[in-house]
DNA sequence: TTCCTGACTTCGC
DNA sequence: AGCGAAGCCAGGA
């Protein structure tokens, strides 16, 4: 892959992320899927690592399918993950989002582009 | 160059 | 239901 698609991979990540509601949470896998990439969960994963010093990416939004905050040991504070997502509503027990399928924000449903 | 690792997902037992 | 292994792609050593 070249450098430019790199980058554009990248931007793709991070406007899918800013787009997520409010309140609402998305998966690896759904905006990875809605990019076109068959497993490129991970690298979804590591682009919002680069993503987190953006202070305009809301990274928090982001869990894996079964909702398990399996990123908040990259936010600092190994609680502050599961307390920004409480600050939008969203119910947080044993770093695990509940009622996750009601929450579940899905790119490729919700976002028309 | 090869080998290992990872903010994941899916399949099999 | 829960756990382990494989598949996946990109970067770093």
């Amino acid at each position: 892959m070249k450098q430019h698609e790199k980058h554009s991979f990248f931007n793709d990540v991070y406007a899918v992320v800013r787009c997520i509601p409010h309140g609402r949470v998305s998966t690896y896998g759904a905006i990875a899927h809605y990019l076109g990439l068959r497993s490129g969960a991970r690298m979804v994963g590591w682009a919002l690592n680069h993503a987190a010093a953006l202070p305009d990416i809301p990274a928090h939004r982001v869990v894996n399918r079964r909702g398990e905050l399996t990123g908040k040991r990259y936010f600092g504070s190994p609680d502050r993950m599961a307390e920004l997502l409480r600050q939008e509503g969203i119910q947080v027990e044993n770093d695990r989002v509940q009622n996750f399928d009601i929450v579940f924000w899905d790119p490729s449903q919700e976002l028309s582009l």
